[in-house]
DNA sequence: TTTATTATTGCGAATATGCGCAATAACGAT
DNA sequence: ATCGTTATTGCGCATATTCGCAATAATAAA
């Protein structure tokens, strides 16, 4: 019961919790990792016929202020989202593999660290994506000249 | 004459240079900054009326890939562009007063360079956009509580 | 348990972005 | 200066995402 939490979470900010918003998060426990709105209105539909895709772009906004998911731009444009996990961590994703890479935060944070003594800044982003090339596609690529 | 090196690079890759690249360059030279595609076809349809919203959508993914221009996925999904600097840059920008400060890329290098050495894996983004607050609307919030 | 409040939904229309194809025009070669 | 090749455009149609509003239903209070 993941979404037990959540739901008082949003119980105590004066929200409600619908069971559209059970299931998109259920959605995201099964996907478990990266889904775009139409991969969870696939899930969705299936469990409860009738409910809006309109809805799901609303609610994953909606949880994205709430702080209960995470969202990035993947290439193409592609919006992807995911259930925030305890541990804050980040992505590599392979431009031609296509293959993702967790990357703890520890790594990222001196910048943010740095970037708040040099510029007084505050950075709240909390999902980074990076696109490159992991090693396996860098060999290829070498090799292949 | 900023684009007439933009014109030689396009022209020796084999591409051609028609004057609705040049008014996109154009725009995107007198915003001097972030432009949405919106924006720059406002301004190119001034210069050029019956010119296509496609083909700024076109032109702008073109340049991307040329490396003429970069781009950068702000809040609430709106897709920006710009035309890239010499001097690789990222941006902070403020949630808040929508104020927006550059990064030199030096105080992100190190960090890419980690991820190189412990993960094998090279990143080719090359405009970071960090969502937070800044050092006076931080201020500000604090004064408030 | 019943009721009242109002956050949330579903729908259809509005907007943003991308695509296919025939017509056009940029540019290298003559 | 003219010609031929083919990259590029404009158009109108697909798809993705958002919005307005009346109808519904989740909570808190009685």
């Amino acid at each position: 019961m993941k979404d037990d939490s959540t739901a008082t979470l949003l119980r105590d900010r004066g929200f409600r919790f619908t069971p559209q918003r059970h299931f998109i998060l259920e959605a995201l426990q099964n996907a478990d990792g990266h889904s775009t709105p139409e991969q969870i209105f696939d899930h969705v539909r299936f469990k409860a016929p009738g409910m809006s895709l309109a809805t799901v772009y609303r609610n994953l906004d909606f949880m994205l202020k709430q702080g209960v998911v995470t969202t990035a731009t993947v290439q193409n444009n592609q919006v992807i989202y995911e259930l925030k996990s305890p541990e804050q961590h980040h992505h590599l994703i392979c431009q031609d593999c296509n293959g993702s890479i967790e990357l703890p935060h520890e790594l990222v944070d001196p910048l943010f660290a740095r970037i708040q003594s040099e510029h007084g800044f505050k950075v709240c982003t909390d999902h980074l994506v990076f696109f490159g090339l992991c090693a396996e596609c860098q060999q290829a690529k070498t090799v292949a000249l």
